[in-house]
DNA sequence: ATAATGTATATGTAGTTATCATATAAATGT
DNA sequence: ACATTTATATGATAACTACATATACATTAT
């Protein structure tokens, strides 16, 4: 392999789990990084993964955004999941659950070849 | 998204699971191909994708090839993983693990968002 | 005043990966 | 001879990732 630096986890999922957060409560950016970090067992994501994947969401219609400027510290880019986002979220339900299948089909292969639990 | 086009759903899977078809019995590029979209839910792979991950599994030393010229039609080139490759097939049984747990997490979270089965 | 710090959004870019099409080659069938 | 089948392999473009860096505003410290 040309990569041996064990770097690029993402696997594409920030589009899907950006969605899923939004759906339980609107989030600006770096809230939305920091609930991520928080709650997934490893997290995929970086500031430039989250904002460029809003962005794009956005362009979508999948969200909506509103700038709130009224409190201290910089203006914050609050994001709502939309009707369209709901959709795709639903989409990504899909894939995922398939993908999940084929990880399991690994870790049960797996397990049958290396004979040990 | 500028990705509408649905395409791009292999989510770097594939020397994983190249490995782990290789640890149940030696193969060729195209048996192997075969025996993936049998038995995955839904096989990522194509032959771009298995010949040029072999190429990269060989270089780094996951696994070896040797050619098989005895038999009828094209040459096959046989391949057979290594002690390295049991090693790095160890490393990804890790990290699905806990793409699993993120996939997981997911699913748990919409089913709560979305209030039905 | 102004300099440093903290919070937040955003982009530059180089390297890597994925996709689809296409190329090459040998044996077999007609 | 020519098309078909099986098999390996590559070209080119698009997409994605990672890490660094930039921009901007507000608060706090000097």
């Amino acid at each position: 392999m040309t990569r041996e630096s064990n770097k690029g986890e993402t696997y594409r999922h920030a589009p899907a789990f950006i969605l899923l957060f939004l759906a339980r409560e609107n989030l600006y950016g770096a809230a939305l990084l920091s609930k991520m970090q928080e709650e997934l067992p490893r997290c995929f994501a970086d500031s430039a993964v989250i904002y460029r994947s809003l962005q794009e969401l956005e362009e979508d219609g999948s969200v909506e955004a509103y700038w709130e400027t009224d409190v201290s510290g910089p203006a914050r880019k609050w994001y709502a999941i939309t009707a369209k986002g709901y959709e795709r979220l639903a989409q990504f339900k899909e894939d995922i659950e398939i993908r999940k299948k084929n990880l399991e089909f690994f870790l049960k292969s797996y397990k049958i070849i290396v004979k040990k639990d």
